[in-house]
DNA sequence: TTGTAAGCGTTATCAC
DNA sequence: GTGATAACGCTTACAA
């Protein structure tokens, strides 16, 4: 790689005219930059861009935590991250932290040992030191903090929602799966829920699960309708646990959604694939990942911002694993 | 952030002593070193590791480039890759090149203004000077270089093991979807698929597609239901393909396995959870991943590799698409 | 065993 | 308009 030296020697200048037309600030005259720019193209040059982030104590490198980027909800997530970074100029250190505290102290510290300017974390423990110490812009997605950025969807509303369509589609004795205690948009959708189902006349079980996991949920399948046999709704605590919902009730030759109705969360990608198609409700997780990228540059390029608490509106996605209803 | 000159100071020794000590290299007495770790622990210290960047020449970054982490084949090579990295200290700077030329340009070139030591690409043009002018170890993912460095399934067998499987169940009329032609993986799947249905007693199409992506699959499905009503036997040319025509022949009312029998290939996660579920060719992206990784680490480090090309075998797994054979 | 100082490739300050 | 040069935080000769 050639370095700025090189470039003002074979244009015969000094590193700092090169400096100034590089990032076009300070005087230089048209002839110089002229020479400059054919030096640079001669030389294939790019700027190093370690020592500009040293020298300035800033790089163009953001760092991305998410808890894994397997489950297929956070792929979208990062997805719209990336775009808006992409198109911003930054970069971006990515790192699974499996929500274990350890991999993301890890990591954190290793984002502020490169000098990134902003960090973007979906953490279940945003009121942790590792983020309330942080000297850098940072915003939580598909989290929240009450002190702190975030960006999020409405998982309050999510339950309330999935509770309404299933009561008004018919379903009895439902049964909820309330998702794991420690991820806040898993209580906040189980909270909706249950605030629906109180004031229905509708009989509720609860079924606690404890993750996300497809081969976890495929046990607590078959605990559920071990369980409750008869129950004749199910609202899952994501469309991972609905599909093996689903599959179990395949099995058990349960005809859906006639005997049982089936919703889910998220609308991940596979969800409209499935046989009969999952109904859901929605979250815009790609434009959630845009919306958080944007925000954090807001704040790293220090411009003004209203709102610093975006949460997102959430849909019923109708599919066939609910009955029809006028 | 702390800097090695204030451990030197608050330690009493010069920022060479606590270098040693960092670097765990040189001399440095017993009673040095423990007032250097008191300094350390008591200011917080951690390295700023762009100023070793810059000095070394060399970063703990690695560049990974995929096409898109938004195909569910993807998050499971990228959670390989950064598990290894992971172990090793190394951090990942990822993006998605949308298997655009110019992307991938922008990024390979970021990469190394940043410094990366190695970078893991699922390129389609791996021999381009993109990659053949980089400087840095490389190794290519689920593509393959002959002069380089890969890691990749074996796509060719992978098609003659879905060809046998759909004859010796007895399709007689197959439709094989060609898969996009510039993409090297689908090209070897479609080749050896043809391989063996040439040799046999079967009649068999060929439906041309461009991409991997469902919206585009979805559109193929009924294409090749419209141009091929009475075929009996679809190798797809992934599992989304494999999704969008089981969806489709279920809209149709066609039943599967009986009437037609479908394959797709990746086994991606949720390939087990279609009903009927998918019978597909399996490929350990997660082990390539992870592999991938382990042979950038040993390019990387000097250390001896003999292996520079892993071609990972696959296997059918065998699920409710395709009938019942002894 | 420890310290001094040069240098990694930039940017910014200050002279000219 | 342009050029020297110090500084960013670190590592590594080289000296002591």
């Amino acid at each position: 790689m050639a370095t700025i030296k090189e470039v003002a020697m074979t244009a015969g200048v000094s590193v700092a005219t090169v400096s100034r037309v590089l990032n076009q600030n300070g005087y230089v005259h048209e002839d110089t930059r002229r020479k400059v720019d054919e030096a640079i193209a001669k030389l294939n040059y790019t700027p190093n861009e370690v020592a500009r982030s040293l020298f300035k104590r800033k790089s163009k490198l953001i760092g991305l935590l998410l808890p894994d980027i397997t489950n297929p909800y956070f792929p979208q997530l990062a997805r719209g991250v990336e775009d808006e970074m992409q198109e911003n100029d930054y970069r971006l250190i990515f790192g699974n932290s499996d929500e274990r505290r350890q991999k993301e102290m890890d990591y954190i510290q290793t984002f502020v040992q490169n000098n990134v300017v902003g960090v973007i974390s979906s953490t279940n423990d945003p009121d942790t030191d590792i983020y309330t110490g942080l000297k850098i812009p940072m915003v939580f997605l598909d989290r929240t903090s009450s002190g702190q950025p975030s960006v999020y969807a409405d998982g309050r509303e999510g339950g309330k929602i999935a509770a309404r369509e299933l009561v008004k589609r018919g379903s009895k004795r439902i049964t909820v799966l309330q998702g794991p205690t420690h991820v806040q948009p898993a209580i906040d959708r189980y909270e909706g829920a249950i605030e629906i189902l109180e004031e229905q006349d509708v009989h509720y079980n609860v079924l606690e699960t404890t993750s996300f996991s497809l081969t976890d949920a495929e046990v607590w399948a078959k605990d559920l309708f071990g369980k409750y046999p008869d129950t004749d709704g199910i609202i899952a605590s994501n469309d991972i646990v609905a599909s093996a919902v689903l599959q179990e009730a395949h099995r058990l030759g349960k005809r859906v959604p006639e005997e049982v109705q089936i919703i889910g969360f998220d609308n991940i990608p596979l969800s409209k694939l499935l046989a009969p198609s999952l109904s859901t409700v929605h979250q815009p997780a790609y434009e959630m990942g845009r919306a958080a990228a944007q925000l954090l540059i807001q704040l790293i390029e220090g411009q003004y911002t209203e709102q610093q608490h975006m949460k997102f509106p959430v849909k019923f996605i109708e599919r066939e694993t609910t009955r029809k209803v006028d």
